[in-house]
DNA sequence: GGAGTTGCCTAATTGCATTAGGTTCCTTAG
DNA sequence: CTAAGGAACCTAATGCAATTAGGCAACTCC
């Protein structure tokens, strides 16, 4: 009988696949191993189980994004690399939709690897608001408004849920990163308005 | 033998108190006739299978938030309103991690008790815009916005992203709102800088 | 107090996850 | 060149969740 020449990287990409046609929770070691040619048991030579390949999963889609996000900062500072960190994102959960959700979740034990991938994503977002004039104290709060906003879009983009009636989607996109954008460079005001 | 009184509503309220203690996953129909003290195919009579349990939980959780929201809306406006209404959704997630995160789940077959509440919350977002100078052609942008950041920040805080280090999510919930209710106060000028 | 409906049960099937324990292929040291 | 060892894949078997089919008992209502 020939080999399948399975791999962790093989296997993992198979998932991502997976999860990206048919949804995450179709991504399971069964349909893998189905899809490979292969019988389920054989995977667990290359991942420890379900909660392995999710992580597994998680990882390789964080990589991505940080590698992706890495790219798109290069030479760019303010608005123009705001739009396109945040455009990064949008961009691969719209081209795929499995890894991205993947990403997103946060109930995978943390690995080295993935704690790295996050750390990489944490300091672009930080790098992009050094184009705004947001002190140093704030910084985690801006941080955390970006993100916030960024992820909530994304997801609801994502499920539907601006489909159908409306204007479109690329338009709400397009104010959002205005206000946001606005936002950040007019910091002071809103800590101000905090009070 | 002694029934056990099923109904309709205590199956989901059931499903609904294992899905905040032990998470939407673990909510299933083995673990709600177990702590029913039931056999599982008990709960045919019920609900149609797990897929209707998850619908019937979304029904739950976003008919309790739009009935919160109204509470919440009534007699407030402006950033009172705003602030109040997003609160709702926050404790809410706090409260019901389970349930909320059952609202959230866009992969339900919508049902017409389901667009109802859907509805509902649309109309409350369109209602708290009501306080503030957002153009008529701007308001969808301006409620995707809206509900972009509150379930952005929502999932991220639930999630743990925002424990551990750095300032308390308490305060960045607070700086969140007021960059929200800034824009929307100076949104004629947000629309500007779009272009 | 009997007929019918309803509520809950047992039995049985399917599919995914997981563990245990082979067998075959490939490499490499002697 | 060959035999040892490990790696890659397999079959067998178990457990749990979901689902369907069909049965009996307990309420209801005339």
């Amino acid at each position: 009988m020939t080999r399948a020449g399975l791999t962790r990287p093989a296997v993992l990409e198979m998932a991502a696949v997976l999860a990206d046609e048919r949804g995450l929770r179709a991504a399971t070691l069964s349909a893998v191993a189905r899809e490979l040619g292969v019988r389920t048991p054989s995977l667990y030579s290359h991942v420890r189980g379900t909660d392995d390949l999710r992580a597994g999963l998680a990882e390789l889609a964080l990589t991505d994004l940080a590698d992706r996000g890495d790219r798109a900062l290069a030479g760019r500072s303010g608005r123009r690399a705001l739009a396109a960190w945040a455009n990064v994102h949008r961009d691969y959960a719209r081209e795929h939709p499995g890894r991205f959700a993947a990403a997103g979740t946060l109930d995978v034990a943390p690995t080295p690897t993935l704690e790295e991938a996050a750390a990489r994503v944490a300091a672009q977002s930080l790098a992009v608001l050094r184009g705004y004039p947001v002190p140093e104290a704030d910084r985690v709060h801006a941080v955390r408004l970006m993100a916030s906003l960024l992820r909530g879009f994304v997801e609801l983009e994502a499920g539907g849920a601006f489909g159908g009636r409306g204007p479109t989607s690329e338009e709400s996109w397009a104010r959002a990163l205005a206000v946001l954008d606005e936002s950040l460079t007019r910091w002071p005001h809103a800590a101000l308005t905090a009070s």
